[in-house]
DNA sequence: TTGTACGCGTTATCAT
DNA sequence: ATGATAACGCGTACAA
């Protein structure tokens, strides 16, 4: 037994086929359609592959194969925390397919994408995951022209090169600001930051509602492409009151730009939500617990980086969805930075989570 | 020109080769060691390949050479601000490399770390990261047995299995607390969460000092498994509160637990420095801006995950480092929310950066 | 259900 | 410095 072992020392699809008396190929269908052998032949070649401690070579299999069990994901941030949520979502749904991840960032750069794309598709992977909608011509035909499944992340729109799973930035920021309407605001300012394509559309959405409003004014408005922080949400808030002293209300594209706001407002003793309400974007963990508690955009994050994962395995498996994209929506959480009758702000223990109120939007209808 | 042309139309080397007039090995030389051909064929290889767009086959590469070029990091947490900071820094340091990152994530398990850790070595990667210095016995054992450098990072300790990055979390807490007691606290409390390797050697290192000063009681120590959170911040400190009403001052194991702290305080009235100093760890960007700005100690996590991935490329590589162990060191960042002369906390725009004073100590040295 | 023959694209080895 | 030959370990295609 065992007379043609390679030289590394390493066990084959080989050897296991020689312990289990069966020849190479029927091992080899063990591993990828056991349900094709026979009952008999199964268990023996079972009971081989673990005797010998047999693991594949994912390599081997690639030349044979031509292709591979790599999954791309093509993400523009490691460091925002929003991509950290989806990122676990797609890492925990990979974890028991044999598929692994191949991550890379683009930066929020469409050109590096392009590049990133060019390389990955060398590779011939196995399915791919792009963030967002908004791809150069070429990317465009390339993911096009791929043979693989592919998920475009984080926001839907017309025109799926695929699939699609996200929401409606647009009607997420116009959800926000119809519920400062229904608080009585009316100067409401808009804080952004960075100015990627979804904080973009954050930003098309609360003009579109402040216009149907009668209300929109362009000095309401501050951004900046600087990459987002809460020191910076401090220092944009301030421009804002610069320009529009009277402002009672600001939408903040993001979550760190709102607890920003909310410090600048400690410093400068101006009460919330009596003299300026705030409303942020995301709804990460400390909006329920700041003092006060603040009202956020709920967005689901994590859930879209799973089911994005699950979607595109089971489409490279041959399972494609009956829906290619699919809504995850968003809900507007009401909380007493936006509260016109102000809640008690101090509980007994902690403010957080208890009183939220939500309003339910499912995006995509406006 | 091109007559064996591979079916999927792919460009192999043997097709650059033809175009070059050499033979594929040589072909294949002008990737790996260009400086070992001859400056004409060189040329001629290189304008060859460009012409035709070759994009080398890594499934092929592998197989033949029988090792890849991906390098394994074992995380233990995506969603920690930590970690992704740590993350970057490796992507980063990979991407101008030949190299490529295959992470996966422990979930703070040493089991999962040994069972993921074994998938990875089946592949063998050419470098592997891992986190901390609490493997398995088994982990352990595979990776001293492992033919490929290794970074350990997060942190610093006795005998490393190669190579190492980090800081003393144990030195890092006793700075914290010896600055708190040059501000005249005494009893001063700990908060923490996950109690994982590191915040449980912050804790000792919090015991030891408090020890030291003969001023440790049990009670003024409180500590859950539960994740971290803001949120949780403010529940611990509600406890030890409870516990020890006269408390002066609290040691957070991480900024999130810190800010929960603020905002607990703020709720209750709690004048911080006042009646409560505060201290934070791993500065986020967040404590610079809180109202009062937050004292955290600062760690260089960024420069770790770089330094470890470059250090490890290099290694790989052949350029073994003069010195395997780095310890990158932390800085006590004092900050209002600790200083015994409270500062002005109202200034112009915003209060963070301009004010900050550092207590700079290098680790390792008691 | 099982097996045979061959190719996948590259690099290692050993010459020259 | 360059080349011929033979793996590398597995899967596809087709046949039985």
């Amino acid at each position: 037994m065992g007379r043609n072992r390679t030289k590394s020392g390493k066990i084959r699809l080989a050897e296991v086929a020689e312990l289990a008396g069966v020849s190479p190929i029927t091992a080899s269908r063990f591993f990828r359609n056991p349900e094709a052998l026979s009952l008999a032949k199964r268990t023996r070649v079972e009971s081989a592959a673990r005797e010998l401690g047999y693991v594949p070579n994912l390599a081997a299999r690639a030349l044979a194969s031509q292709r591979t069990e790599v999954i791309g994901v093509l993400i523009p941030s490691l460091t925002n925390n929003v991509f950290s949520d989806v990122l676990r979502g797609i890492y925990d749904a990979s974890e028991n397919s044999r598929y692994s991840i191949q991550l890379s960032n683009t930066r929020y750069s469409i050109l590096q994408e392009e590049k990133l794309l060019r390389l990955f598709l060398a590779q011939k992977p196995a399915g791919l995951i792009v963030t967002g909608i908004d791809q150069t011509t070429e990317s465009r035909a390339m993911l096009d022209a791929a043979d693989c499944p592919i998920v475009q992340i984080m926001e839907i729109g017309p025109d799926p090169i695929d699939m699609m799973i996200g929401f409606s930035h647009y009607d997420a920021a116009r959800a926000a600001v119809a519920h400062l309407f229904a608080q009585g605001h009316r100067k409401i300012g808009f804080v952004g930051a960075r100015m990627d394509p979804r904080v973009q559309r954050r930003l098309d959405g609360y003009v579109s509602a402040m216009k149907d409003a009668g209300l929109f004014e362009q000095r309401l408005v501050v951004t900046t492409a600087t990459p987002t922080s809460v020191t910076l949400g401090g220092a944009l808030f301030t421009d804002l009151l610069t320009r529009e002293p009277g402002m009672d209300a600001v939408f903040c594209a993001n979550d760190d730009l709102a607890l920003g706001v909310l410090f600048e407002c400690r410093r400068r003793e101006i009460a919330i939500p009596e003299q300026i309400a705030i409303v942020g974007f995301n709804d990460l963990e400390f909006m329920a617990s700041a003092v006060p508690t603040l009202t956020s955009v709920r967005t689901n994050r994590y859930e879209m980086g799973n089911t994005a994962a699950s979607m595109l395995i089971d489409a490279i498996d041959g399972r494609r969805p009956e829906h290619p994209v699919l809504d995850l929506g968003f809900k507007v959480i009401e909380r007493q930075s936006s509260s016109a009758r102000r809640s008690d702000n101090r509980p007994a223990v902690s403010g957080a989570g208890a009183a939220n109120k939500m309003v339910a939007l499912p995006s995509g209808h406006d």
